[in-house]
DNA sequence: TGTACATCAGTGAACGCGCGTTCACTGATGTAC
DNA sequence: TGTACATCAGTGAACGCGCGTTCACTGATGTAC
C-alpha cells in the first residue's frame, strides 16, 4: 500500500496548521510556541521542522488560509451588492471587512503582524491577496470617478482601503480607542458616504 | 551642597530616557535592551530600576515626549492654517501628521505598539494626548457639519483620524504596500477633499 | 569644626525563564531482487 | 513469497542564546549632635 507514509505525513502537516490556527485565534500570534504545538499534535518538536522551514513559515500558511477566507467573504459581499450604487457597494464591502476582522481579531491581526519582524521579502501570494482585495474596491470607484486616470484611481483605491483598515484597526483596539462594532459601522458609513459626492461650491 | 545626589540622579534618569529615545529612533522599539542602555549610560543594569518600575515604564516616558512633540507639530499646523477652508485645514493637519510619522517612523510606531502587550490599563495621559489630537480635527469638522449632533461629530472625528492614520500606516509600510511619501500625501488629499462636499444627486 | 551614623543611588553577578532550532538516532514502511 | 537493504518521517534531549529583573552589597553624600 504505497503512500501510507505520505498520507500520514500530510495529515500531520494539516493538523499542525489547524492547531496553529486555533492557537492564534484563541490567544493571538504571540502565544504560538513550537513545543505547545507539538504537544497538542502528539508529535515531537522536531517533526514541525520536517514540514516547515521555521515557525514563521507555519504562520504564513495560517495567514494564507485567513486571506482566502477574507477573499471569499469579500467576494460574497460584492455579489450580494450587485445593482446597488457604487457608494452602497463600497460600504457593503467595508462592513464585510469590519465583521471579518471583528469576528476573528487575532487571526486578522496576524495578517499584518507577521513579517513586520522577518527580514525576508513578502511572499508573492501575500501581495496578490492584497491586490485582490484592492480590485474589489477599484470597481465601484471607477464607476464613481469615470474620468480619473488609472494612476490616481489606483491611489484612491489604496487610500480607501487604508482608511477603512485604519477605522477598523483603531476601532477594535479596545485599549486605546476601542468602540462598539455598531459604532465602527457608523464611522465607515459616514466616511464612505462622502466619497464621490460632487461639490456644489 | 544639598541636592548633589538628587541632581546626579535626575541627570541619569534623563540620560536613560534620551538614550532609549535614540535607540528606538535608530532601530525600533523591539531593539531596546536593558543591558545596552546601561552600557551606553555608563551605569549598571540595576540602576535603571532605581528610576523606572520596568522597561515598559521607560518606553512610556519616551512616548510621552513623542506625544508632546506630535501635539506641538499639530498645533503649529493648525496655527499656520488659520483662515483656510475647513477642508484645507483638515488636509494641512493630516499632512503634518504624515510628515511627523515619516520623519521618525519608529518613534511614531512605538506610540501604538507599546501597550499592545502590557495588560495594565493605558495611562490617562495617553488617552488625553489622543483626545488632544482629536480636538484639532473636531474643529474644522464642526464647521463643515454645523448641524451634526455631538455624538456623531465625535464619531466622525475618530473616523477621520483613523482614516488618515490608516493611510499613513499602510503607506509607510514598505514591506507590504509601501509608497513614496508624496503619493501618501496625494491619497490623504484625495480622501479629505471629499469630506463635507454636498451631494447634488 | 569634627565625628559617628544614616541614607540611598548605584553595582553587577546571578536568577529564572522561555524559546526556536538542531541532530544523531529509531523504526516503520517501501523497494529491489 | 521472502529476504536484505534503503528511505525518511518522526524523536526528544540538548544546544545556544537572549533577556528582564532581583538583591545583597558598596560607597559617596548628607545629617545629627
Amino acid at each position: 500500500m504505497a503512500g501510507k507514509v505520505a498520507a500520514r505525513k500530510a495529515a500531520l502537516r494539516e493538523k499542525l496548521v489547524d492547531l496553529a490556527e486555533a492557537q492564534i485565534a484563541a490567544e493571538g500570534l504571540a502565544s504560538l510556541r513550537a513545543r505547545d504545538l507539538a504537544k497538542q499534535a502528539g508529535c515531537a518538536v522536531g517533526a514541525i521542522y520536517t514540514h516547515f522551514d521555521d515557525l514563521n513559515a507555519l504562520v504564513l500558511e495560517v495567514n494564507g488560509r485567513t486571506f482566502r477566507r477574507l477573499g471569499a467573504t469579500m467576494a460574497r459581499a460584492v455579489d450580494g451588492a450587485e445593482g446597488q450604487s457604487p457608494n452602497a457597494r463600497l460600504t457593503t464591502m467595508a462592513q464585510a471587512y469590519l465583521h471579518f476582522a471583528a469576528d476573528q481579531p487575532t487571526l486578522w491581526r496576524a495578517l499584518f503582524d507577521v513579517e513586520m519582524s522577518a527580514d525576508g521579502p513578502v511572499p508573492h501570494w501575500y501581495l496578490d491577496a492584497l491586490g485582490n482585495l484592492f480590485s474589489y474596491i477599484a470597481e465601484p470607484l471607477a464607476e464613481l470617478f469615470p474620468d480619473l486616470p488609472a494612476r490616481e484611481l489606483d491611489l484612491m483605491t489604496r487610500a480607501l482601503f487604508s482608511s477603512v483598515h485604519g477605522i477598523v484597526l483603531l476601532g477594535l483596539e479596545r485599549r486605546i480607542s476601542g468602540v462598539p462594532v455598531d459604532q465602527i459601522e457608523q464611522m465607515i458609513a459616514q466616511v464612505l458616504s462622502q466619497i464621490g459626492n460632487r461639490s456644489v461650491s
